[in-house]
DNA sequence: CTGAAAGCGCTAACAC
DNA sequence: GTGTTAGCGCTTTCAG
């Protein structure tokens, strides 16, 4: 059993005041409505008998917990760790802890680790696994949770929400490929349940429209999870469906790994018969071969970002000018995946 | 503000009982105590009101937060997340959270960290970041908090603690070195006041001397930390210094691949100048070519192995038969960053 | 300026 | 079987 802590009453009986004065001559806000003196005195007394509040008491009292829950599909998606840190390091040192979660993407889960959260009585959630519908962390939020979400957002909603420049991203990365000489160019896309690969999806089709790119419909797959199975399986596809190609945009890294080890596996070189790139510029990335050209987004800042906004959130209540939106700028690497068309394509 | 959620007052409002018969009937442990009827008739009322359990009033109440403290050094090295979801796998379909820290090796921050968590009141702690010599979680540990450490021990205590076969990978990957007809090995050693770097390093030397094989006290360099930039700086120094070696043998991944960066920087092909091998076997590291001979240690399993005996150590108190160690069994893995020795060496 | 008292939501003796 | 009572440690009216 845990050795006994000293209490407030502890306190107030060491320094023969009551215990609502201790709890005041602590309190830095109310600390001023007491004499000097016996402030002085009960902080001498507070420290030499170690005391520690106890949050789980006040946090009945005050309905704050001061503790945030971090929803996100899996921390072993490398991606997740440098995102978790940027939160910490803003909500860490305001004495806020955070419960992370993992919903592995299953809808079930997710509702019922939220119901978890909530039960746990969080002050805020920052939600980076939401699907583009999602009632339950909507209605979460008209019932007054303070949520903010990551990477994603949930439509028709007026939940605040970090994401990063994806249209700028793909953007880029088209007109890199356009450089090179690249006409026909392939998409995996990402699952279209979630926002992400809805929003690459439909900013591959509108960069290819700007430029003029005649884009074949049968050269866009839709990946079932932002995994290097689904991209494997997706460049399969595109293979055996015969038609041409001499570059491949997939929607994030992960989906181009795969893709290019099927590549490799049907004898195509990348990237000198075939070019592949990413996007994320995920950890550890550097270690694969060819070096994967890709969009690097903002990991640890977007942390940050989101952290900092669900602490005006939560401190401001609803009325606030808290933004809905928060683009984060991205940036086009050009590392070895990608290269001139070949001579003779394929 | 948060819609007010309901409460045992208002099912007994509801259901015209006192509010502890509607605590028994909700409890499947004082259930029994009651008319059956009553129960069903207050059960429909949670289900109707949609009752959920305030665990802040019942941690105050009872001492018991149901949430679990854990420590790591750094969420963003890749052989924590599959830990930790061993851990949650075990925890959370118990109704236990977890609050995950980063202490970045930084002692002043475990300690600091610790007193968070404890003040939190968490019920117990898993600890993968203790020093060797670490009072305050002795101290937290004498005080009555359940801890157990994972993949590092604290000396001279009695908190249990779940490693990995140092010895028996060190061991088996000095003899897959020697079979390929190394003599001359290099050692790339942890950092001395982690138990790991320490235990790898004695089981390097232990070996050696089994296999009667001569160590050059000059071939053991020891690293600051167990990142790349480390492996990257210490075999500049071993090649500095003008020594022959034929092999290196890293005390873990990450130690390697900058080993092997720095050889290739110096005109060494890694392996058929030289030999590097790791240990871990982290995640991605497949990604990384050539493919690392390294020696794989149970991540996920480690983490279901510590958190069940953390619960062992919050439900029985300090007199069970709590196994003080726990030695998870380890797999050489050889792939293509060693070799033969080069029939002219260097 | 400080004390008294109430109460956050729940559990656990103790009555009856 | 169920109600009564007390209280976990803290904050926050309300008096004085």
């Amino acid at each position: 059993m845990q050795k006994k802590r000293t209490t407030l009453k502890d306190i107030a009986r060491a320094t023969g005041v009551h215990v609502s004065t201790v709890s005041r001559a602590l309190d830095p806000t109310e600390r001023k409505s007491i004499t000097p003196e016996v402030v002085a005195k009960i902080q001498a007394a507070a420290e030499r008998l170690d005391y520690r509040p106890n949050r789980i008491a006040f946090g009945l009292r005050t309905n704050r917990t001061m503790t945030v829950g971090v929803v996100i599909p899996d921390i072993t998606n490398p991606i997740f760790p440098p995102i978790l840190r940027g939160i910490e390091s803003v909500l860490e040192p305001l004495g806020y802890a955070s419960i992370i979660v993992n919903t592995d993407s299953e809808r079930e889960r997710e509702v019922r680790l939220l119901e978890v959260l909530r039960d746990r009585g969080v002050d805020g959630l920052i939600h980076a696994a939401v699907l583009r519908s999602d009632p339950s962390i909507a209605k979460a939020a008209q019932d007054g949770l303070s949520v903010v979400t990551l990477n994603r957002r949930v439509e028709n909603s007026n939940i605040p929400y970090v994401i990063n420049d994806e249209d700028m991203g793909i953007c880029e990365m088209l007109r890199h490929l356009t450089k090179l000489g690249h006409r026909r160019i392939a998409h995996l896309a990402g699952p279209q349940d979630l926002s992400t690969g809805q929003l690459r999806l439909a900013a591959f089709r509108n960069a290819a429209k700007r430029m003029s790119i005649d884009i074949d419909p049968q050269l866009i797959v839709t990946a079932m999870r932002f995994d290097e199975d689904e991209g494997a399986r997706c460049t399969r596809e595109l293979l055996a469906s015969g038609n041409d190609f001499t570059a491949v945009l997939c929607a994030n890294d992960r989906l181009a790994l795969g893709c290019i080890d099927v590549l490799r596996e049907n004898g195509l070189d990348c990237p000198s018969d075939i070019s592949v790139s990413g996007f994320n510029d995920m950890p550890f990335l550097q270690l694969a071969r060819p070096r994967l050209t890709t969009v690097r987004i903002q990991q640890y800042d977007a942390g940050i970002t989101a952290a900092s906004i669900l602490l005006r959130l939560m401190n401001a209540g609803a009325d606030d000018d808290i933004p809905l939106e928060t683009v984060l700028p991205v940036e086009l690497l050009e590392r070895e995946s990608t290269g001139p068309v070949a001579a003779q394509k394929r």
